[in-house]
Order: C-alpha cells, then structure tokens, then sequence
DNA sequence: AATGAATGAGGATTCATTCAT
DNA sequence: AATGAATGAATCCTCATTCAT
C-alpha cells in the first residue's frame, strides 16, 4: 500500500517506526505486540495499518534503514581519504560512533538473524559491508601494507572483533567510545598483519 | 519438577531436548509451538510437560548445557599446555570445531540475547569463556609475549572476530574447520600483538 | 440523508452504485470493503458516505432499483399484448434479455437471501414478480389454455426454471439468450399444461 | 491436520459441525463468528480449531457432506427402477423430503454461490446431480418418452423449478412435501414434453 | 508415562464509520 | 464535496498450558 501521505502522516509514520524499534529493542520483537506500540504512542490500533502493511513489514523496514543509514554514516566519515588502512581506521570508528548513537538497535539484528524471513534481508545487508572492506583490504594487500590472505575472512573477522565490542562495550557497558575504539582498531590493524601461531599446524 | 527419570525416561528427556534445539535453531524460538516439537517427535503433549516445566525452562536448559559442553570440551583441549598463547590458540580452535558440530546452535544464543529472561543466562555463559581468556592473557602479559592492553576487552576483540567467522565459514557456508582456525589463530595472535594506528588519534 | 445532488453529483452516485454492484458481484458482498470500492475509484473515503448512509444501504438500493429495472422492462415488452400465455411467454424473454445483460447481479440477489435484513427485500421483489406472473395464470386458466391448478406454485416454478437456465447458461455459461429463451418458453408452457405423473401416487 | 479422533472427539466434531450449519443459515456466514459458534456450545474457543482447520474449511466440509447426503437419499429411493421418468420422478419427490428435512441448507448453498472460494466446490456438486439427471433424461428420449431436446438444458431447467418450489413452500412456507412434491412433478414432466411456444419466434 | 481433548488469554489484522481540515 | 487520518470493536486464529482418562 503506497499511500501519499501528508506531512502530518509522514510525522506518524516516524513516529511508529522509532517506537517500534525501541520497543522491540527493549523486550523482543514477539513479546511487543502491535498493541504495546499504539498504546505507547496513545493512538487506535488502525494506526499502525495505515502506515505498515504488518508487523513484520515494518520490522524489516528498521532493519533495512538502519543499515543505510550505518552506511551513509561511513561512507561520509571516509570521504576521498586514500590510504586503505586509514579508510578501515575510519571506518570502525564511524561505526561504533553510530553504534553507541543506535545501540537499542542491535537486538533487532541479533534477534533477524534468527528467523528466515527476517534473515534474508540481514544478509544483504551484510553482504553490502563486508564488500566495501573487501576493496580496502585488496588494495592495501596490493601495496603491501597488508600480507595477502583471503580479504574477505579478514573483512568478516574484522567486523566479528568491532562488533563485539561494540555490544559489549558500548550497548551492555558504558564505555567512551573513543576508548572502544582504539582497542578495536589496535587489535583490528595487528590482526590484518598477522600474528605467528603458537603451535605450528 | 526434579524427576527420578528410569533409563527410558532419561533418554526420551535427550531426544526433547535435542529435536527442539534443532526446531529452534532452524525455525526460530516463537515460530516453534510445543506441538511442532512434539508432533515431531509422535508423542502426545503430555510428554512435553512431563519433563519439562515450561518451553521457556526447556530453552534454557539447552542454553546452559550447550555452553557447559563447549567449555568441558575446550578444557579438555587445553589439558595442562604451560604457554598462555598456545592455550588461547587450542582454545580457539577447540570452540571453532564444537562450532562446526553445534552449528545449529548459533540461532539460538542469537535469539536468547534478544529476550531479557533468557539474556541473564548467556551473559552469565560469556562470563565464564571471557574470565577463562582473561587469565590465559595475563599470563601472557606476564611474561611479555603480549604488551600490556586491558586483558578483558582484549578478550571480547577474540571471541567477537572467532565467533563471526564460526557464523560465517561454519554456519552459513561450509568451509573446513582447519581452514577457518588458521585464519582465525592467526588475526587473532596478531591483534593481540596489535598494529600501529594508521592514523595517530 | 436526502441530500439535494448537482448533475455531478447524481452522476458520482450512480458511479458508485455501479463500481459497488460489480465488486459485490465478483467477490461477494462482505469480502467487497468500503475501502475496496472508494479505492477503486480512486476517491477518497469522504465519498461514500456522503451519498450513502452506509453499505448495506447502498447494498438495499442496489437490490431494489435492480428489481425495478427488470419489471419495467417486462411491462414494456409486454404492453398490451391480450394473450395471458404470450404475455408470460414475452415476460420469459424478457427477462432473460435483461439477466443477460445484468449477469452479475445474480450473486447480489443470491447473497441478499443468506442474511435477513436483505431478505425482506427481497421477498418483497418476488412477491411482486409472482403477483404478475399469478395474474397472467389466472387468466389463462379462466379462458382454458391451461388447467386449473395452483396458480401461484406455477409461477414460482416458472420463475425457479427460468432463473436457474438463466444463471447456467447467462452467467455462467455464454449461450445465446435465444437458444436459452426457447428451451426455458417450451419447458415453461409444457409445465403449464402438466405431465400425466409416472406414478400414480 | 488430519487427527486421530476418540468417539467423544467424533461426537464433539459433529457436535459443531451441527450447529455451525445451522447458525450460519439462520444469520448467514460472515455474521457468525468462531466465538459464536463456540460459545452456543459453551466450550472454550479452541475446540473449534482442534477439530477444523478455519471456519472457511468447516464451510466447506458442510457443503461438500450435505451434498453427499442428498445424493446418497436419492440413489436409496431410486433402487433400481427401470423406467428412466420414474427414476426422474423418485429423485425428485426424494429431494424434495431431503430438503424439508434439511431447509436450514438452503441459505448456506445460496452464500456459498456468492464467493469463489466457495463456489467452486458448489459447481462440483450440482455438476453430479445434474450428471445423474442427464442420464435419466437421455435413455427416456431413446425410448421415445421424452421428445429429443438438449437434455443437459432440461436437467437444469428441472432443477431450478424443483428447488425453487421447495425453498418457497418448504422453507420460507410450510406446505406438506407430498403435496409439493405433486406439483413439481406434474410441472416437470409436463415440462419435459415441452409446450408449444404461444409466439413462434 | 502418556494421550487426546480442552482452555482461554492474547495476538495480528480488518473494516465500517467518523473526524478534522 | 472531498481528503487523509484515525477509531476501536470485532474477527480469525495461535498456543502455552492443564485436565481427564
């Protein structure tokens, strides 16, 4: 259903859409029904129909935004910067600076990953960042400041790591985000280089 | 309801216990009825509740005891190995192939962050691997074969970038499990050794 | 609400009556919304009600100018034609012209009898039909072209014969009118005048 | 969800399908809700759905064995007489008792008409009754005792007159089923031998 | 131990109708 | 005359849990 909407609508339909992921965030996508939300917004339940197609459509609609808007964020921070290693450096604390803006949001990942249909979209959206490394990390492999390896695994590990910190620090804990993010880069840059295992294989 | 179950019972509890983790992970913990479990099974509802309190009780069950079999099983990997890095390295690739056994698994830690009732168990679960990871590291901080960085975060940065690739390669895709550790081992051993920012904060 | 309608308007409300009758027709009526029809359009809903009180209104002024429609027509087609058993035979042709061309208002009248605030109605339409038709019978009756008998459960069984040829093979089949008019006028006229029972009760 | 039923399941099944039909004639489909139809039953909402997929399902389960029914009545009566008129005359004068005993069905075929879904499996049951008559109605016109005619044509024309006289003397009136019975068949085999049209075409 | 049956609160969604503009 | 927005009761259906046997 595409309506027009006016300018008022267009309020509303934000409205419910930041309410929505809050409430999700806080106690799960099923344990928040359609009514938590208009209720919370003190509006009539036909509300939500008007401006969604269903619940789920408008669980996919964050997840979908949320991920552009993530990627607006660092594409901005990385501007024509050249060197490679400086556009990950930037790029992982873009990142966690928009994670600590939009930590509630990182239940509702968690939480698509583990329904199907909620899944497909998360992988897009994945896909689209893991690739963006990706061409950093083949560059910087092509002027040697990075050891060659599979530049994927690494874009996935290094994703892993600020992830993790990130919910762990910045979502769970209270951590300066300029603190996390040193951490992250620091050990983010070490892995890229590579490390000698303990036990040779 | 504490039981004394005969040796039948005690299997039939097993076989609950396995084929819901297995609906859970594949479908998702609310998409999964009781009577999905059960009618999978061929038994009445009935057998359900015998053994079990509650769904809620069953999922939580699976979540302890899945986080207790993947660190018996990293414990027995380690054995009494003295080097703290080497300690962390078999760590790393012990979990990387309980991973791969348990892949079914990832959805459900997934969605149990996601709900504050099943939250407290895991974070309780993490606890536990991170304090394990935290010791190897000052050990190894100790002795100067990793420079001194806060041992705990240092931890979070290994288990995020690990767990990602177990998620990715093991998971979603199908790489080996070797494969997988060796990159894994050796990100890891390089962040922990750290790199130089590429940009001086 | 009587209202005082512009050409335009009058205009507007036919369109509505119209769009509503072939919706109803095609999905039946509750399926059909006002939502549906006001869409379909491409108005707003404001419309509808300012020419009608509300669905089932328009639904009963549907039902009731349809039947008039019809009556009309058979009056004219029958003028002053003195032969009672041409005139019901000119009143079948008729009538069957007219399902012909309003086809899809069979489904309206079938659907007005399943739900008594309709039914009235329409029990009111057929009482008129059959008034005429008993007329016509008497008539013959009283000048021998067709046996005494009960002249009102003959022109129930006619009209029974008659519509149901006309939903088989008007609506939903697409024989010609004339074909059908000939078989339903043989039909009728034999069942006038009465078959010898096989057996004789 | 085909289940395995004790004979207190079957009676309870029969129990709603019962008073389903029966609700849904008196007010009509839509107007009967589930909760309705429980709650005439005084039990909890779920029974409804242990035993039926949807009320959708449960309608159709309704229409599907009411036509069985008849069917299986009339093939009863008819035995195996050998004169196809008298076979004609038997199915009649059986429905006719059949739809006396069941006048409240009427309503719920006349909706079924009205919406798709339903439809269809409507079309499938008065595609056998009017098979069987069809028959008939071919071996009397190879014994000469009716003149040759579309006999598929007749076979709806009877229909429509019989149903109709019984849904208006039998349903909505309360005439005797013998006496009906004798009017339909009169007007039928009348009919079948066919009238001189009062116009020629 | 186990089954089929039952409960009923709760959930998503629809929709006739009304309202403010 | 007309629109987009809003209402909220009503509807179908689900499902964790309990019960009788």
């Amino acid at each position: 259903v595409e309506r027009k909407l006016t300018a008022r609508g267009r309020e509303r339909r934000q409205q419910i859409l930041d309410q929505s992921a809050r409430l999700f965030a806080e106690r799960g996508y099923h344990p928040t029904s359609v009514a938590d939300i208009v209720d919370s917004l003190g509006v009539g339940k036909g509300v939500f129909y008007w401006y969604f197609e269903s619940k789920d459509d408008l669980f996919l609609e964050i997840l979908a935004s949320s991920s552009h808007d993530l990627r607006r964020l660092q594409q901005a921070a990385i501007g024509d910067e050249p060197d490679p290693l400086r556009r990950i450096e930037i790029g992982i604390r873009a990142s966690l600076r928009w994670f600590r803006e939009n930590r509630h949001l990182f239940n509702l990942s968690q939480f698509a990953a583990t329904e199907e249909r909620f899944a497909a979209v998360l992988r897009q959206n994945d896909a689209v960042a893991i690739a963006d490394i990706t061409r950093h990390l083949k560059e910087a492999m092509a002027d040697g400041s990075v050891p060659e390896q599979d530049p994927e695994m690494l874009a996935h590990a290094l994703v892993g790591a600020t992830r993790h910190l990130a919910r762990t620090y910045l979502y769970h804990g209270d951590e300066s985000v300029d603190l996390v993010a040193d951490v992250a880069v620091h050990f983010v840059l070490g892995g890229l280089a590579g490390g000698r295992p303990a036990t040779p294989r």
